[in-house]
DNA sequence: AAACAGACCAACCGCAACTAT
DNA sequence: GATAGTTGCGGTTGGTCTGTT
């Protein structure tokens, strides 16, 4: 797909305009305007002007780029050989396509940043501001299309935040629910359609995983989006085409050996990359955390994902709704968004509730949560923002509720999931009918039929 | 196999800031 | 201080490639 730097010439006579860098252009019939103009060529670049280009810098340095057609002949305007040389043939320039660490951290540069594809750039050794630019607007003209929102979705942002505590003990504020409210707004849209019934998962997702993942454990993407998120959204898509950086990440990893754990759901397009030189801002693992069973994704889903896993975790027939078509796809793109783990754990007899409360803390509900997931639930809120910790009522009721004793390493994976709720912002009485919940992780909820009974009060 | 659409990339353009004269 | 020249930046365009219909 990359084009070599030293492409084979494409421009013709045509494409060759008459200036000598202060706008002398031929006129529509070719007359040239001036007596005496220098014809500079455009289009792409030869190997013949690379090398001219390359020789001129090695004399002479850098800069002075008008001065490049005077002394060497070249028929481009400094204008074009700077660009050439910033973007092609300096040293040190990386080819090749964005790891998922530089996505990462393009997109909490551009969050941060905005259009400043430079300072970007900056923080990007041996990427180019037109690189970055590139990257960033094919995606977004993506995003837009799909109608969604341009940065990274509320989990990413969560994620970055949390891999800024892991990694740098950065405590600055998470995601506010007021900054995640576009997922709310997609539930909430859902709600007031009218949409209350389930939908089979874009793809069987806990199956799968529980198929795959089950042997043996592995670094798991804390927070990731499931390994086989349909791939309706644009986040999700080159997610789907790039698995390997989103699933299990192996210490073997191809991908990204010292950084396996913050590949998101979006953008990532090829491996290889040097991982060694990541500037300070951007996130890297996070060993503490990351490391998580593999039956994690057959686990329980976390209340936050409940919401999604509601729409997509069931297993029952598509509403009867004359707008069941867009619904389906703004359901879709929701629970592509969220990027939805398993279905919920519920008790056995019935609902579990649970709410967040805006910036608050959990106040209910946790105690249908089950004894082994106390402590790996706690290391994961001490994790978090102060304000984000569980109640310590809480967290006596969810151990007093318990039955279970596992072992922490076991079960470590439902860390993530009041994590969910609470990043997320949800406000959820999420209702799941007609599903029990074994103490085998394997058989929660796949087949459950789940309903959105209260998710109205989320709008 | 052809047509089409989307993704990706290189390069150009215009403008603004900076520097030299 | 005014002007010209240079450099840097961001927006945009057009070509090529790839996947899908």
């Amino acid at each position: 797909m990359e084009k070599s730097p030293g492409a084979a010439p494409t421009s013709s006579p045509e494409e060759e305009v008459a200036a000598d860098g202060r706008g002398h252009v031929e006129d529509a019939t070719g007359q040239k305007e001036q007596a005496t103009p220098v014809v500079l060529k455009k289009g792409p670049w030869t190997a013949a002007e690379d090398a001219m280009l390359m020789d001129h810098v090695r004399h002479h340095g850098e800069g002075n780029w008008n001065a490049v057609q005077r002394v060497t002949g070249l028929l481009r305007c400094g204008k074009s050989c700077r660009l050439r040389w910033t973007n092609h043939l300096r040293p040190n320039l990386k080819k090749g396509s964005f790891s998922p660490d530089e996505e990462l951290l393009i997109a909490q540069l551009h969050a941060q940043l905005g259009n400043k594809w430079a300072r970007m750039a900056a923080h990007l050794p041996g990427r180019t501001d037109n690189e970055i630019k590139n990257y960033w607007n094919t995606r977004t003209k993506r995003r837009q299309r799909a109608g969604l929102p341009v940065h990274p979705p509320p989990e990413v942002q969560l994620q970055l935040a949390l891999a800024r505590r892991c990694r740098y003990d950065d405590f600055s504020p998470l995601p506010s629910p007021q900054e995640l409210s576009g997922v709310q707004a997609l539930v909430g849209a859902a709600a007031s359609a009218g949409y209350a019934s389930s939908r089979p998962a874009p793809l069987d997702l806990a199956r799968q995983l529980t198929q795959t993942t089950n042997q043996q454990t592995e670094t798991v993407q804390f927070l990731s989006p499931p390994p086989f998120s349909a791939p309706s959204s644009p986040w999700a898509r080159p997610f789907a085409r790039n698995a390997q950086y989103f699933q299990l990440a192996h210490s073997s990893s191809p991908v990204s050996p010292t950084t396996p754990d913050l590949s998101l759901g979006y953008g990532a397009r090829s491996a290889g990359a040097d991982q060694s030189r990541l500037p300070p801002l951007s996130p890297s693992p996070c060993p503490r955390v990351v490391e998580l069973p593999s039956n994690q994704y057959a686990q329980p889903t976390p209340p936050a994902s409940a919401a999604a896993t509601a729409l997509g975790g069931g297993g029952a027939a598509l509403p009867d709704h004359q707008n069941a078509a867009s619904l389906e796809k703004m359901l879709r793109e929701l629970h592509d968004v969220i990027k939805v783990d398993p279905p919920a754990l519920v008790p056995a007899s019935g609902g579990a509730a649970l709410e967040w409360h805006g910036g608050g803390e959990f106040v209910s509900g946790l105690q249908a949560l089950q004894q082994h997931r106390v402590d790996d639930m706690d290391t994961l809120f001490g994790l978090l923002h102060p304000p984000l910790r569980r109640a310590p009522e809480t967290v006596a009721a969810a151990a007093a509720g318990s039955t279970h004793s596992g072992s922490t390493s076991q079960h470590s994976s439902d860390d993530q999931k009041p994590t969910d709720v609470v990043g997320l912002g949800l406000d959820l009485d999420l209702q799941v009918a007609g599903s029990t919940v074994s103490s085998d992780q394997e058989d929660w909820g796949l087949d459950a039929v789940c309903q959105w009974s209260s998710v109205s009060r989320i709008c």
